[in-house]
This record gives C-alpha cells, structure tokens and sequence, in this order.
DNA sequence: TCTACTGGCGAACGCCGTTCGTGTCAACTA
DNA sequence: TAGTTGACACGAACGGCGTTCGCCAGTAGA
C-alpha cells in the first residue's frame, strides 16, 4: 500500500480536501441522495445512517433536515411526483390522454425502485405533486362526462390500480432491472402452477396458459382499459 | 412488596409450574400467536422476539419451527385464508356469488389488523389456502361466461384491488378499530381538502363532497361494481 | 444402560431509527 | 473590529431488531 507516502501530521494540501465543515448538507441534497439509493438498491437498503455515509457525516445530522424516516420516504415520493407531466383535458380524446398519464404514473414509479411501496401507505393524496397528479386525473375524467361521483370513486380506484402495478411491477423486476428476465420469470411461474395437483386446482391448472401470459404492459393495459369501461358503465350515457 | 414470602430456594410446589421444558413450541403454536399479536397490535409490532417473549422462550428457539420472519409472515397469510368460505359456482347467481366471496375476503383480511400489507407482497398465489382463493374466483368468473383470457387477468385484477383496498382500510382504521372514528376521520379529509388552495387546485376543491362521500364499504362496493362491469365489456356477448 | 440426536435457548453480532450533549462556525450586534 | 448568539454538525449512546453459534438437556432407539 502506499499510505507510508503520506505523513503522519496533516499537510496543508490535504486539510479539508473535500467536506468543507459547513453548509454541505441540505433537504434538497438528502433526498436526492436517498432517491439514488432507492433506485438502485431498493426501498430496504435505504437507511439513515447509509444516507448519512454517502454523504460524508453522521446520522445525527440528517435529523436537523428532515423530523424522521417516515417524513424523508414521503419526500422522497413528492420528490418523484415532480417529474409528471400533466395533459391539457381535452374532451375529444380524454381517453388516450387518461391512459397515457396513468401508464407515465406508473413507469415513474417503476423508475425508483419499489417506491411505490411507500405510494400505498396512504391512497388519499396529501403532498404537493401527488395533489397535482389527483387534480389532473379528475380535470381528465370530468372531461370525460363522467358525473362527479363516478370520478371521485373512480380517480381513487384508478390511483389504487397504478400504485399496487407498479410495486408488483417492482418486486417482480427487483432493485436493478435486468432487461429480458421477464420471460425467465413467467417460465417459472407457468412451471409453478403446472406443477399444482389438478385434482385440487382444476380451474387453475387448466388456463395456465392464459394466467401466463404477460405480466407487464399487456396486463397493465388491460386493467386500466377494464376500470376505464367500468366507469363509463356506470353512467346513463 | 410480598417477595419476601417466597424462599430463596426452588420451593417443591412452584418447580416448573408451566414451561414443561419440552414440546411446548410448534410451527402451529407460533403461527398461533403471532397472529394474536398482528391481530391486536398490528405487522410493525411482530417481532420474533416479542413472539418468544408470549410463548415463554427466547428468540432462538423459534428458528427450528420456522426459517425465517418473511416466511412466517407467509404462513400467517396463508393461516388467516384458511377461514375463507368458498362458493359453488352457479351460473345463474355468479356475480352475487363473486361479490360476496370478493367481500368476505376483504374482511378476512381486515380482521388481522395490516396483514394485508403482507399480501401485497406478491400478487401471485403460491401457498395452499391462497390458490385456493383464486382457484374459487376463477370458477366463478368462468360461470359468468368469461373467456379464459379476460377470467385470468380478471381474477389478478380483482385480486390486487382486494387486497390493496383491504390494506388500505386497515391503514385508516388501525389496529384496534375503534366502530366509528370514521365520521371523524372523514371529516378530518374534508377540512383538508377544503384547505387546498382552490387556484392550484380547482377540480379538487370543488369535489370535496364526491370525494370524501365515504371511505368503507359503498366505496369497495363501487369498485367491485366498476371491475366486474369492466370485466363484461370485454366480451363480445 | 448407553448413545445419538433433536429441539431449546443464552449470548452475541451487526444492523436499525432516534436522541442527547457538546462543539464549532457564520452572521449579526454594538 | 470584537463580542455574542443561534443554528447546524455530529460522536456517542440507547434500546430495539433478525439471525447465528454453540452448548445443553431431554428423548428415543439400540
């Protein structure tokens, strides 16, 4: 090693390389920390004292910034929410325009890991861009006729829908995403329940085929295009 | 203090009152308790210690019964589906019948105070009493006249809404639910979406009544109206 | 009766979130 | 310019967690 090349007492070139004693941390500079541990390594590696080694201190002074964990995981979520981008209502083509925004609400979680598992603590919006998202989602629905209840009920069951795809999304894909394991996954899956006495599960072990068949956007799609049609249904129109 | 009236020597007639020294602990009796504990406390609240603690032992000797806590937890779920009651299918009543068993899953769940957190997990089935579940839903949705196809996807979709809606519920209504702290809690919602500023969010602020209407069962029952209507569009019949 | 084995379990390891008390720098006051 | 003050930094510690190790004792088979 070559640590003997360096003297013991501190030399003037080295005093204070980096960590300028002050002014180094802030709210904004945690969060995006944290967001960088989530994306890659999953909501369960994030910890404080990981955020504080990333940047350099301890524990202790990340709570100056931030009152505890469960308020830095919900900035972390309104931190994400930032990055929607929210259509104009236009009522010839609301439809398109809902299904867009939810698959981007979902790809946007999917992007961080398994935030979304923090998405579902609570359905009822409470911070400033997941507000924004709700606002949008209802300006798209009125658009589209529906009649206030339907589209309160139905924002609610749309959100639902996104953020529980998304973690299940998330836990299937794991922390790095490898591109093209899906098709490994839905093997192992389709041997799983090949392998089911079909004596007990005859139901399920017959339709193997159409319980396999995707596990990502075809499945999402079809979800919100059920839900979407369901709400329609529910009106006299 | 009255301790001083036990001797400092092993008395005959208190030597091993209970703790039998052997064959107390089983994976059942684990199960057991541990249940008891989410049940009245909640999933944040189970730990293995706090499970050896109720049974007289230390943390250590749960692991010859079980490998791990994620695995109990498992075997938890899997426990609490065990009272599922499942249906016949009939053709003529189906979607009574899919309703009903869709709600009483619900409720099973909300019985065990966040186990549903525990469902979420992972939306596919793998242990007994839970392919049991999808073996049921998938039936009756077959009854209905669904085509394989939209029966499979059906029966995630209906699951994932099942289970998110009943984890949702357990949020708001905490461990030990109190019959009616949802008239404050609603309240509680309305005051703070009345809060919004109505310039950032129109739609919102002018749909408090809509969506604050109700957060328990008219709610669930709504969605479960929207999905299997969604589910129905998809079919040419 | 001796032996092999299985389950019970005390102790410890390395994590975790959070708090306390002290230090130290930056900026305002006089 | 000198003194003061208040906010931020943070080392150390507390009480929890899941899990493993290794020893011990009781049971069952030879």
């Amino acid at each position: 090693m070559t640590s003997a090349a360096r003297p013991p007492w501190p030399s003037p070139w080295d005093a204070e390389p980096r960590t300028p004693k002050r002014r180094t941390l802030s709210r904004e500079a945690i969060v995006e920390v944290a967001l960088g541990i989530v994306d890659a390594e999953g909501l369960e590696a994030l910890s404080m004292r990981r955020i504080a080694q990333e940047l350099n201190t301890g524990p202790a002074s990340l709570y100056a910034h931030v009152s505890n964990k469960e308020q830095l995981v919900e900035l972390l979520l309104d931190r994400a929410y930032r990055d929607l981008r929210h259509p104009f209502p236009d009522p010839e083509q609301w439809r398109t325009q809902a299904k867009e925004f939810l698959r981007q609400w979902r790809d946007n979680l999917v992007a961080h890991g398994d935030l979304a598992r923090a998405a579902m603590q609570s359905n009822i919006p409470t911070t400033p861009h997941a507000l924004d998202a709700a606002e949008s989602m209802l300006a798209l629905l009125r658009a589209g006729g529906l009649s206030d209840q339907v589209a309160a009920y139905g924002v609610d069951l749309l959100a639902l829908y996104v953020v529980s795809s998304a973690y299940e999304q998330s836990t299937r894909t794991g922390p790095n995403a490898e591109p093209d394991q899906s098709q490994a996954y839905l093997d192992g899956i389709r041997g799983f329940f090949a392998s089911l006495p079909g004596d007990r599960y005859p139901v399920l072990t017959s339709m193997v085929a159409a319980l396999t068949r995707d596990s990502g956007d075809e499945r999402f799609d079809f979800g919100l295009d059920v839900i979407i049609a369901g709400l329609l249904a529910r009106e006299p129109g």
